[in-house]
DNA sequence: TCGGTTTAGTAAATGCATTTACTAATGAAA
DNA sequence: TTTCATTAGTAAATGCATTTACTAAACCGA
């Protein structure tokens, strides 16, 4: 029953000094000697003062809080970031301020007006598809976000991104050197930039050592199990020669296993699988899936990090990229390719082929 | 480039009316004749004003925003909560702050502290141990919190709980139909209402039709994946005619079935296993995980509509509990008890541990 | 003792929206 | 014509911490 707050005023009558005396004091801009000291130290104990948040941040014009940016807290890879935003937040005495967009450029923009409009200290904003361009205007006018995980293409911004190409090229090799040569992608949308990397890499890594490979890539609107299940069944429908598939993130992966497992299509008998984010517990799934993981604790405690540095002012900071390494995690998706024969495929204009060194 | 901040004044000298005026008709407290409305339309498209919210809040003594405080939000149960009250504060115009507390006293303390400084308009309590008395009586002193999942002993706030008894005799009547007579339940602290319910809903369940049952239950501090593997190694050297286990959480499941899976224990031809929550994708674990369903979405949808219900002046709304139901998902991971009383308890201490841990 | 420097503070302005209590002017009814 | 009611507003107080610019007094050295 704490009822009664108090204000500095209450305080610096109690102490019989003025208010600025014990702001100052408070807040260590003022030396007093110790009969003072120890006159408004027994003011604020007995009148439990503590400064009004509100009073504070509209002296000082700011809040002590981020905002916290993304497209669905409920899944697992985000839900990890936001823990470790959370965390590594704490330590620079900020609160995180939480705003799913599900991906929705209105909601994105929404969220940032709100952020601007509440002059939080910074914002840290994850997006899993192309924002229009009133977002990434907004974006630009804050002055004090980092971006995280997924690129935004105009976006004024330092941005920090796990190695989508280099998930790619191990996502390659590894199922080059397990005897695939042909590897569809299924994955976010073919706007974003991390979906380009990705599939660059994986074209590289397959075509390590010369071999001849096709890379047949199927894109989806979004990293969502319903994502995963229509892309799963266009997949089904054309096929052709792919013995292996490289899906997107943990999300898209569901989707996959869900309409295989309904279909009775086995993993890795019938075709290999590697996943992208290993945030789930994809080690305990039928069979073990094989991922390329990424750091998910360090790019959020780096994120913060960014946002905290006193680098702000520095001339290009705002065109940083940082980028953090991704690791093929190995686990029992991914063997030989099945040895069956399938009626030849017509590619359409999404297939590419891909390398032609000799061999 | 939105660099320059207008205030109310400038609005009001624009519009050639006094601030008082801007404000009130702003807030719809004030009728005016078309021509003044129209200025001060002008004026605020013009200057492009928005309230300062520091200003606002510091006048109104609120602050739009409710604070969430939970154990951990990379934890996919809380993680879905999480989304569906975010999603629920939405409509009500308000934003989420998030404060996670690992289930540490300290944390939950400073977290309750932060909130009523901040004068946050409700406070959203989810806790996984019984908490000490310093934060029920923070808990108690804040007039706005709904205390969600897990009952909080001597709270004086609304709870909102699914309904553990009953997940409880769902599993237990379902174990026993199977033909189960002796049961594991490895889950949180004994000093949680919620274990309780569970337990004595299992007993409950297995004893129906008036069947003779042992309800052996392993207890562990926290729901977490360690905690569950700490609880399968002691489970294992104490097993004797158990024959199902029923897991207090998927996180303990998670621990449990990865010792399983190191030390090539079958479920369910060794043991069965029904697990709680189900906020994982545990349809796809290698078996298909059978569990009581938590009705995730509606709870936290319902805790944010309790938040800002106007029954908080009714007399006894402190005292009110409500209870959604829970369901439960049938898989594979529940079979008839295997047929091997003797080798239940002596494994070889040899066998080979090959999945990777998560993390 | 003069001039200069610390020491120990303080008054007042700043950030800005909200709300209460009030006035001035116009119009309408008696 | 007087009076009441309505319309169209406004001044000032409230919420509260912070910071700048300043003073009064004590102290120190020469």
């Amino acid at each position: 029953m704490a009822r009664i707050r108090h204000s500095l005023k209450d305080v610096a009558k109690e102490a019989e000094v003025s208010a600025a005396t014990v702001s100052r004091y408070l807040n260590g801009t003022l030396d007093l000697p110790v009969s003072t000291r120890t006159r408004i130290d027994a003011a604020v104990a007995k009148l439990k003062y503590q400064p009004n948040p509100h009073a504070r941040r509209l002296s000082l014009g700011k809040s002590d809080t981020i905002a916290l940016i993304l497209p669905d807290i409920a899944n697992p890879f985000f839900a990890k970031l936001a823990a470790s935003i959370e965390t590594a937040a704490t330590r620079y005495k900020s609160m995180v301020l939480l705003h799913a967009t599900f991906n929705m450029g209105d909601r994105e923009l929404a969220a940032l007006r709100r952020a601007a409009q509440n002059r939080v200290d910074g914002v840290i904003f994850i997006t899993n598809h192309a924002p229009d361009q009133q977002v990434t205007e907004e974006l630009n006018a804050f002055g004090r976000t980092v971006i995280l995980d997924e690129d935004v293409a105009g976006g004024l911004a330092p941005r920090l991104l796990c190695d989508n190409e280099m998930g790619g090229v191990l996502a390659g090799r590894h199922l080059r050197e397990a005897g695939h040569r042909h590897v569809a992608y299924l994955g976010g949308g073919s706007d974003l930039l991390s979906t380009q990397a990705r599939l660059a890499g994986l074209r590289k890594g397959l075509a390590e050592g010369g071999a001849t490979v096709i890379a047949l890539s199927l894109l989806a609107g979004d990293h969502s199990p319903t994502s995963g299940r229509q892309l799963a069944q266009r997949f089904l429908d054309q096929t052709g020669e792919v013995t292996a598939i490289f899906s997107g993130s943990d999300e898209l992966t569901i989707g996959i296993l869900e309409v295989f497992k309904e279909r009775g299509i086995q993993v890795p008998e019938d075709f290999s699988l590697i996943s992208f984010d290993d945030a789930r517990s994809l080690h305990l799934f039928a069979p073990a899936i094989t991922a390329v993981r990424q750091p998910v604790e360090e790019l959020g405690t780096r994120a913060v990090d960014i946002l905290f540095s006193d680098a702000w002012d520095a001339p290009d900071f705002q065109q940083v990229i940082e980028t953090m390494p991704v690791t093929l995690i190995e686990r029992s998706s991914v063997a030989a390719p099945a040895n069956k024969k399938k009626q030849a495929i017509q590619y359409n204009e999404n297939t590419q082929p891909n390398g032609d060194k000799n061999e």
